[in-house]
DNA sequence: ATTTAGGTTTAGAATCATTCTTGACAAATA
DNA sequence: TATTTGTCAAGAATGATTCTAAACCTAAAT
């Protein structure tokens, strides 16, 4: 079954693959944030064949056309997300999970920092622990 | 000179050694946001012998004990902050430079974010592009 | 049917940031 | 002095990511 998704690639000039579509069938609606190897283990499941290098480009690619966004706040590896609207995440400190927040806020910048930049985005991470991870803490007697 | 913030992690119960001295100075309220291999680049010029893995150990320390904040902002590489007090940062998509932006935000989360984690923190990432980058886009024609 | 051209994929090498390991060393303690 | 503890240097190792070169596919042109 084709996506809305993989119509939204197909439809920004992109050739369809049979690669490219088992990425874009591991990221559409997927809200846990996969990194990379992650997106590569799954889609290796149905194409052996996957080269890692594919993952890659089509995530940049993806990522040029603004059709993924991706995420810096895990300092361990890049955290890829198909959901572009306005929207903020919170990550485990303990276990890595991200979690989407959907909220809005003012943000706006000092003056100095206005006059020196031209603004054309912006996001907020939290930080914090989940609930398994303040659960073991809590079992070893933290 | 011995600055406040060599007294600070003096006083935090860690051995001081020139090459750790070297590399607060360098931290020692530094605005740039450096990389670790920048500051590496630094403190060579001093002390010619410095090894890599000795500014990747302090900086490791430092952000253990909260004296320096790790920056995940730039997707190439971690940034480090010697100021540790609240505050924001935005990034130039051109070239890389940080700001600091000095503001508070009442970011409150939605409440299945409150019930799922025990939120210890947050930052807020602006990205933008600062008057250089600005200047050499209009330059080229875009 | 063959050729050509362009973009895509693969596999693996290369790169870059970061972490780990090991042995030497130095100050602090016994 | 001998021992302990923590630090340092150098380089190896790791892991994520990018690059390269050759093979591949598809569609258009012959």
């Amino acid at each position: 079954m084709i996506t809305e998704f993989t119509k939204t690639v197909s439809g920004s000039g992109v050739k369809l693959t049979p690669q490219r579509m088992a990425i874009l069938d591991c990221l559409n609606g997927n809200e846990s944030h996969p990194s990379a190897e992650e997106i590569f283990r799954h889609v290796s499941q149905t194409y052996p064949m996957m080269s890692f290098a594919t993952v890659y480009n089509t995530l940049s690619m993806l990522r040029d056309k603004g059709l993924v966004l991706e995420l810096t706040i895990d300092p361990a590896r890049k955290r890829y997300d198909p959901n572009v609207k306005l929207h903020h995440h919170v990550i485990c400190l303990g276990c890595g999970k991200i979690a989407d927040v959907h909220a809005e806020y003012e943000l706006d910048v000092p003056a100095d920092i206005a006059e020196a930049f031209v603004m054309s985005g912006n996001h907020v991470e939290f930080y914090g622990t989940c609930r398994a991870c303040g659960n073991a803490a809590q079992l070893k007697g933290e």
